[in-house]
DNA sequence: AAAAAAT
């Protein structure tokens, strides 16, 4: 996994104005530390930045050591590693059309950038674009970029992914709305642009996924989209694609009007033009991954924030463009309080993952970035919101961020179909140790285990346990470095460390090639959760198997669980048939009770507005008893459709239940 | 109850 660091040209190394002591300007320290910092000056203020008359933009000879601990000393805990120490690299070396107020651009009406930057070779840098004269300028191909993007046969954890063409186009999907376009049935000029087309196709992506073929027609319509897709179904090729596609053909916004000039700011500020908001670092970072794939040639420089990483690493690369953003909220946040990133020149944004971040608290932040800031009004931006399910603070979400949009409603991936099979054994949590011991001897060499389990604790302690005997293990969990856990992406997706024990931050969106094993050590509560986790094998068109450590303590998920595995035509083992048919018609421990009722209401994948129930605040779409179980569209065989009740009824957090979600 | 996320 590469943390965005690996963008392109070396550059000259530069210093920043921020960090710079030159009289006017003093380091800069986060709000949070400001009062510590008082207190407790930072060792390195003494040794002096190198300062210039601009306070930036000047080569450097060699790297600094100690630099960065200039602002954060302790705090900086060696984060940046080998970055830390030269966290200052060029904007000039980079690649060209950049965002920065330094380098203002025009939306249409012809600004010549050379006449601005005087470093007009960088345009033309091999593998960059650049916009120039209101028109596109396609950067020339370039062999070591490619192979870096797209990988090759020598380098499968490049190789993408994700797509089985069969699987996929039985995938139910629904589009509600006023005057829903036809979905596209290829990747076709038009709607989209010859550049990315080229792109798509370095990428080895043929055809596409069902999200795609309706998302691209309506972002290409200018329309909003709320789409309820799980992770798998291709949904960021469903963004990146006609948001890359109209900025190609479009150029980058005017910069607004209080844009400071080059020459009189020092405070350089990234001004993108596409905006995407994600609720785990390890997922923006692959949303900037692809991004860089199909941004390739073109002007739009993608770029990538979020927390537990080198800010400056991160402030350096934004200086080399930032025309799509991938984001974490609360780095976005610091960075727009630092004055680094303006949100004024958004045309597009992406919400994904949209339940997640708000079952993760980021709904003040979102709201924040969204109507708080210098972005643009929802009549004078697109705006995607992606979400698993559709529950009622989604639905207000979608209220205040978007405008007649079209509800998009697509069914479970491969998850539930017959490319994963399925086991469920009966494992005390005594045995488990035992049991993944066997069934990991029993792995066929060169396919990837993935272990999830429920605590921190229980990720380090189960991997310390697998190391101790003999078996090539890691593990990725919040409390890891952000360091530590992209290397064990990185060991894990190489085939370095074939077994990776992960809680609940890898559960959703990644996307790892090659994993041939997905082992629930721990069952999560919540089926939602299960699927996501088992999505993580059976890509690309491959099968894969998952297993589930199942005991008593996992009774809250048993109902869904069978229902899932019926519905996947799966194996149900007798005994877990019989739990489950105690769960449901014994006791009221869970009795009669609607999916999500005791949470608060899921709500469905359903468009609420399209069923008469009365709009946002009419307690349409809570309750229990519907749930999210997509399958039920279209093309599933099993379960009730949308049609029969509960939706619209109980109203929110209604639905039953009582009692302990434990 | 746990996890994740600006520090």
């Amino acid at each position: 996994m590469t943390n965005g660091i690996v963008n392109g040209n070396v550059g000259l190394e530069t210093q920043f104005a921020s960090l710079g002591i030159n009289g006017t300007k003093s380091a800069y320290v986060p709000p949070h530390m400001r009062a510590s910092q008082r207190a407790a000056p930072p060792a390195a203020a003494a040794a002096p930045p190198a300062t210039n008359g601009a306070g930036w933009d000047e080569p450097r000879a060699s790297p600094r050591s100690g630099f960065a601990s200039l602002r954060g000393g302790p705090a900086d805990r060696g984060r940046g590693g080998a970055f830390s120490s030269s966290a200052f690299s060029s904007s000039r070396g980079g690649s060209g059309a950049s965002d920065w107020a330094g380098s203002p651009r025009q939306a249409s009406n012809g600004w010549t950038p050379k006449e601005n930057r005087g470093d007009g070779q960088n345009r033309d840098s091999p593998g960059y674009g650049a916009w120039r004269n209101g028109a596109h300028v396609v950067g020339p191909r370039n062999a070591r970029m490619e192979k870096e993007l797209y990988g090759d046969a020598h380098d499968p954890s490049k190789q993408h992914t994700g797509i089985n063409f069969e699987k996929y186009d039985d995938i139910p999907v629904e589009a509600t709305g006023a005057g829903v376009p036809e979905p596209v049935v290829a990747f076709t000029n038009p709607p989209l642009d010859p550049v990315l087309l080229e792109n798509i196709s370095y990428a080895r992506y043929t055809t596409p996924t069902p999200v795609q073929k309706y998302s691209i027609p309506i972002v290409a319509g200018n329309r909003d989209l709320m789409a309820c897709a799980q992770t798998g179904s291709g949904k960021t090729g469903g963004f990146l694609f006609p948001i890359l596609s109209a900025s190609f053909a479009s150029g980058p916004r005017a910069p607004p009007a209080e844009t400071p000039q080059m020459g009189y700011s020092r405070q350089r500020k990234a001004y993108p033009t596409a905006l995407i908001l994600a609720p785990t670092r390890e997922l923006v970072s692959q949303i900037h991954e692809e991004a860089r794939k199909f941004a390739y040639r073109s002007w739009v420089r993608p770029a990538v924030v979020y927390g537990g990483a080198d800010i400056n690493q991160q402030l350096r690369l934004l200086e080399r463009g930032c025309d799509l953003l991938s984001a974490t909220p609360g780095r976005l946040v610091d960075l727009i309080e630092r004055g680094r990133i303006s949100l004024a020149n958004v045309r597009y944004l992406v919400l994904d993952e949209a339940d997640r971040m708000l079952d993760m608290g980021f709904e003040p932040q979102i709201r924040r970035i969204v109507q708080g800031e210098d972005m643009p009004g929802v009549e004078d931006r697109q705006t995607l919101m992606f979400s698993a399910t559709f529950p009622r603070d989604i639905q207000m979400l979608a209220r205040d961020f978007l405008k007649d949009y079209i509800f998009l409603s697509v069914g479970r991936v491969g998850s539930t179909s017959e490319n994963i099979t399925q086991k469920i054994e009966f494992v005390e949590d005594g045995d488990k140790r035992s049991v993944l011991l066997d069934i990991i001897a029993m792995e066929p060499a060169g396919g990837l285990t993935l272990v999830f389990v429920e605590t921190k604790r229980m990720a380090d302690s189960l991997s310390d346990y697998l190391l101790a005997n003999q078996l090539p293990a890691t593990s990725i969990h919040g409390d890891r470095s952000q360091r530590e856990r992209e290397m064990a992406l990185q060991t894990f997706r190489t085939g370095r460390t074939p077994i990776l024990v992960a809680t609940a931050v890898a559960a959703r969106g990644l996307d790892i090639p090659n994993v041939t094993h997905v082992v629930n050590y721990d069952l999560p509560s919540d089926i939602d959760d299960y699927v996501h986790r088992i999505g993580r094998t059976g890509r690309a068109g491959n099968t894969g198997v998952s297993t589930a450590f199942w005991n008593h303590g996992n009774r809250n998920i048993v109902k869904d669980l069978v229902e899932l595995l019926r519905e996947a035509n799966q194996e149900i083992p007798p005994w877990l048939d019989s739990v489950a048919h105690e769960a449901t018609f014994g006791s009221s421990f869970r009795g009669g009770r609607g999916r999500g009722g005791a949470r608060g209401g899921r709500g469905g994948n359903r468009d609420y507005r399209s069923n008469g129930s009365g709009g946002y605040g009419g307690g349409g779409g809570g309750g229990g008893g519907f749930g999210n179980r997509g399958p039920a569209m279209g093309g599933y065989s099993s379960g009730p459709a949308y049609g029969g009740g509960g939706y619209g009824g109980g109203g929110y957090g209604g639905g039953g239940g009582g009692g302990s979600w434990w």
